[in-house]
DNA sequence: GCCAACGTTGGC
DNA sequence: GCCAACGTTGGC
Protein backbone atom coordinates (compact mmCIF):
# COMPACT_ATOMS: atom_id res chain seq x y z
CA UNK A 1 0.00 0.00 0.00
CA UNK A 2 1.47 2.96 -1.20
CA UNK A 3 0.47 6.90 -1.06
CA UNK A 4 0.02 9.66 -4.06
CA UNK A 5 -0.36 13.27 -4.18
CA UNK A 6 -2.37 14.18 -7.53
CA UNK A 7 -2.29 17.48 -8.88
CA UNK A 8 -5.71 18.15 -10.78
CA UNK A 9 -6.68 21.85 -12.42
CA UNK A 10 -9.89 22.36 -10.74
CA UNK A 11 -11.45 24.03 -13.57
CA UNK A 12 -10.64 20.59 -15.69
CA UNK A 13 -11.49 18.05 -12.53
CA UNK A 14 -12.45 19.67 -9.14
CA UNK A 15 -12.51 17.47 -6.14
CA UNK A 16 -16.51 18.53 -6.68
CA UNK A 17 -16.23 17.04 -10.03
CA UNK A 18 -14.70 13.64 -8.83
CA UNK A 19 -17.25 13.27 -6.48
CA UNK A 20 -19.72 13.40 -8.90
CA UNK A 21 -17.97 10.44 -10.58
CA UNK A 22 -17.88 6.55 -9.96
CA UNK A 23 -14.61 6.59 -11.05
CA UNK A 24 -12.21 9.66 -12.72
CA UNK A 25 -10.18 7.96 -15.32
CA UNK A 26 -6.54 9.86 -15.37
CA UNK A 27 -5.79 10.52 -18.85
CA UNK A 28 -4.03 13.05 -20.28
CA UNK A 29 -0.59 12.44 -18.42
CA UNK A 30 2.70 13.13 -21.13
CA UNK A 31 5.46 12.76 -18.54
CA UNK A 32 7.36 9.65 -18.61
CA UNK A 33 8.23 9.84 -14.84
CA UNK A 34 4.61 9.92 -14.12
CA UNK A 35 4.01 7.63 -16.32
CA UNK A 36 5.78 5.08 -15.09
CA UNK A 37 4.55 5.66 -11.29
CA UNK A 38 1.67 4.44 -12.62
CA UNK A 39 1.96 1.84 -15.07
CA UNK A 40 4.84 0.64 -12.63
CA UNK A 41 3.88 1.45 -9.17
CA UNK A 42 1.02 2.32 -8.58
CA UNK A 43 -1.55 -0.99 -7.13
CA UNK A 44 -5.42 -0.54 -6.29
CA UNK A 45 -6.24 1.15 -2.82
CA UNK A 46 -3.79 3.15 -2.86
CA UNK A 47 -4.28 6.23 -1.01
CA UNK A 48 -4.35 9.56 -2.97
CA UNK A 49 -4.33 13.43 -1.81
CA UNK A 50 -6.24 15.11 -4.62
CA UNK A 51 -4.75 18.17 -5.22
CA UNK A 52 -5.92 21.74 -6.43
CA UNK A 53 -3.19 23.52 -8.92
CA UNK A 54 -3.05 26.58 -11.47
CA UNK A 55 -6.30 28.06 -9.59
CA UNK A 56 -6.68 30.66 -6.88
CA UNK A 57 -6.24 28.33 -4.24
CA UNK A 58 -3.84 25.33 -4.37
CA UNK A 59 -4.05 22.87 -2.01
CA UNK A 60 -5.51 19.72 -0.67
CA UNK A 61 -8.97 19.61 -1.32
CA UNK A 62 -9.96 15.63 -0.93
CA UNK A 63 -8.98 12.26 -0.57
CA UNK A 64 -8.84 9.64 -3.30
CA UNK A 65 -8.13 6.36 -3.92
CA UNK A 66 -6.41 4.42 -6.79
CA UNK A 67 -9.12 1.47 -8.37
CA UNK A 68 -7.83 0.34 -11.46
CA UNK A 69 -4.00 -0.65 -12.67
CA UNK A 70 -2.45 1.05 -15.48
CA UNK A 71 -4.00 0.80 -19.14
CA UNK A 72 -3.26 2.46 -21.94
CA UNK A 73 -4.43 5.94 -22.42
CA UNK A 74 -6.75 5.95 -25.70
CA UNK A 75 -6.06 9.54 -26.03
CA UNK A 76 -2.97 9.05 -27.02
CA UNK A 77 -4.85 7.69 -30.87
CA UNK A 78 -7.55 10.46 -30.96
CA UNK A 79 -6.10 12.43 -33.12
CA UNK A 80 -8.90 14.94 -32.33
CA UNK A 81 -7.40 15.13 -28.65
CA UNK A 82 -5.19 17.31 -27.55
CA UNK A 83 -3.19 14.53 -26.08
CA UNK A 84 -2.89 12.85 -29.44
CA UNK A 85 0.84 11.59 -29.54
CA UNK A 86 1.60 10.18 -33.56
CA UNK A 87 4.61 8.17 -32.37
CA UNK A 88 2.14 5.80 -30.19
CA UNK A 89 0.24 2.50 -31.84
CA UNK A 90 -1.63 -0.06 -30.58
CA UNK A 91 1.25 -2.25 -30.21
CA UNK A 92 3.52 -0.16 -28.38
CA UNK A 93 1.29 2.36 -26.55
CA UNK A 94 3.15 5.30 -25.21
CA UNK A 95 1.32 6.96 -22.34
CA UNK A 96 -0.91 4.73 -19.63
CA UNK A 97 -3.33 5.98 -17.35
CA UNK A 98 -5.10 4.35 -14.25
CA UNK A 99 -8.36 5.32 -12.73
CA UNK A 100 -8.95 6.48 -9.28
CA UNK A 101 -12.10 7.56 -6.88
CA UNK A 102 -12.64 10.25 -4.85
CA UNK A 103 -13.93 9.17 -1.37
CA UNK A 104 -14.22 12.71 0.71
CA UNK A 105 -13.71 16.43 -0.32
CA UNK A 106 -11.79 17.47 2.89
CA UNK A 107 -11.41 21.36 4.26
CA UNK A 108 -8.82 22.72 1.91
CA UNK A 109 -5.17 22.35 2.90
CA UNK A 110 -3.79 25.45 1.28
CA UNK A 111 -0.20 25.24 -0.21
CA UNK A 112 0.60 28.42 1.59
CA UNK A 113 -0.63 25.91 5.15
CA UNK A 114 1.63 23.09 3.97
CA UNK A 115 4.49 24.97 3.97
CA UNK A 116 4.12 26.12 7.50
CA UNK A 117 3.92 22.86 8.75
CA UNK A 118 7.62 21.33 9.29
CA UNK A 119 6.32 17.44 8.95
CA UNK A 120 5.78 18.04 5.87
CA UNK A 121 8.40 19.30 4.27
CA UNK A 122 9.60 16.69 2.91
CA UNK A 123 6.78 16.24 0.48
CA UNK A 124 7.87 16.20 -3.06
CA UNK A 125 5.18 18.84 -3.99
CA UNK A 126 6.78 21.39 -1.58
CA UNK A 127 10.56 21.26 -3.53
CA UNK A 128 11.47 23.75 -5.07
CA UNK A 129 11.26 22.98 -8.96
CA UNK A 130 8.75 20.07 -8.55
CA UNK A 131 6.66 19.61 -11.22
CA UNK A 132 5.35 16.30 -11.68
CA UNK A 133 1.53 16.01 -11.28
CA UNK A 134 1.66 12.69 -9.73
CA UNK A 135 4.34 12.69 -6.49
CA UNK A 136 4.64 9.86 -3.81
CA UNK A 137 3.99 10.19 -0.51
CA UNK A 138 5.64 8.59 2.38
CA UNK A 139 3.30 7.01 5.46
CA UNK A 140 4.54 9.87 7.82
CA UNK A 141 3.88 12.29 5.42
CA UNK A 142 0.20 11.08 4.83
CA UNK A 143 -0.68 10.87 7.92
CA UNK A 144 0.61 13.84 8.84
CA UNK A 145 -1.70 15.60 6.13
CA UNK A 146 -4.52 13.19 7.74
CA UNK A 147 -3.93 14.57 11.57
CA UNK A 148 -4.06 18.59 9.91
CA UNK A 149 -7.35 17.09 7.63
CA UNK A 150 -8.93 16.12 11.23
CA UNK A 151 -8.58 19.13 12.63
C1' DG B 1 1.72 37.99 -17.41
C1' DC B 2 6.22 36.69 -15.41
C1' DC B 3 9.63 33.48 -14.88
C1' DA B 4 12.26 29.56 -12.55
C1' DA B 5 12.92 25.00 -13.19
C1' DC B 6 12.54 21.38 -15.64
C1' DG B 7 11.74 18.02 -19.74
C1' DT B 8 11.92 17.20 -24.74
C1' DT B 9 13.56 17.65 -29.38
C1' DG B 10 16.65 17.49 -33.01
C1' DG B 11 20.88 18.99 -35.41
C1' DC B 12 25.49 17.84 -35.30
C1' DG C 1 26.21 11.82 -26.74
C1' DC C 2 26.11 16.93 -26.45
C1' DC C 3 23.59 20.91 -25.91
C1' DA C 4 20.89 24.96 -27.65
C1' DA C 5 16.37 26.00 -28.47
C1' DC C 6 11.94 25.38 -27.33
C1' DG C 7 7.82 23.94 -24.65
C1' DT C 8 5.47 23.16 -20.20
C1' DT C 9 4.24 23.62 -15.40
C1' DG C 10 2.45 26.16 -11.89
C1' DG C 11 3.04 29.49 -8.12
C1' DC C 12 2.95 34.21 -7.67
Amino acid sequence: MAYWLMKSEPAEMSIDDALAMPAVPWFGVRNYQTRNFMRDVMRVGDGVLFYHSSCAEPGIAGIAEVVSTAYPDHTQYDSKSHYFDPKATQETPRWMMVDIKAIRKTPLLSLTEMRTHSELETMQVLQKGSRLSITPVTTAEWNAVMMLLMK
